[in-house]
DNA sequence: AAATATAACGCAACTTAGTTGTAGTAACAA
DNA sequence: TTGTTACTACAACTAAGTTGCGTTATATTT
């Protein structure tokens, strides 16, 4: 399936995610478009939104989920290894851009994998 | 601080992790000991088995937190970067017998790093 | 342009991992 | 054995995310 009929709720996340390279947690979409759209909505829409390629997601700290622009990666083919940064300080998580080598192992089948790296974000490393 | 007495469930949930390698999550421990502890006390020996530096905690995949038994790593300088794998089959969850070097990146202060590797485990490959 | 099919929506109720407050109990030192 | 206080159980709560369903909006067909 994917993203098939262009309704508000459909734009108005994509022009979320247009307006900022950063990451966005499903909480914070939430809280910000809470007047526009039922939560239900924006948990089923960002759904959509992956399976389409366009977004890819991954658990921060604390285990809420966070959405990001899909740069280079495809919908089918979907092996991202490209480490995501979360702030200690202010909690803002992006994409890191370099991709990590994440070995084979022996005996297993690796399909996906995740980094996630801790620590302070420029802004708040001064 | 850290574990001062050595109470029942204290041992029971040390027993857990010397009976095997494999981490095992909160979730998993609360229905196994269901009948012998409130789920309260073992959320709360988990905190401070970790504070001790005795377990250290990840989230896998769902955002559930798991715990393992610390081998390496001290108390004090906690950067384990040992990926962790999870079965996508069977769910197992184990460490990783090897280190990961994480990147520094500039401009930013790197603290702590998580690798979650999914896939299949040797069982399950077969 | 109206009729139709169905994808998408809002709402409310639910699920569940994890947390908090508190009064009672048990570990351990004196 | 007594006193201090860390630890425990219980119940009530929090919050992210899910589910079911009747209604609405999109896009297609006539």
């Amino acid at each position: 399936m994917g993203v098939i009929r262009k309704t508000k709720s459909v734009e108005a996340l994509l022009h979320e995610f247009n307006t900022s390279d950063e990451a966005i947690s499903a909480k914070q979409l939430i809280e910000q478009l809470d007047s526009k759209f039922n939560k239900t909505t924006i948990y089923r829409v960002l759904d959509k939104l992956e399976e389409d390629g366009v977004l890819h997601s991954f658990l921060g700290k604390e285990g809420l989920k966070w959405y990001a622009k899909c740069n280079g990666c495809s919908a089918s083919k979907h092996k991202d290894v490209h480490p995501h940064f979360q702030c200690l300080k202010c909690g803002r998580v992006d994409c890191l851009p370099f991709s990590m080598a994440i070995p084979e192992i022996p005996n297993r089948k690796v399909e996906v994998s995740q980094v996630l790296i801790q620590g302070l974000c420029e802004k708040c490393c001064v």
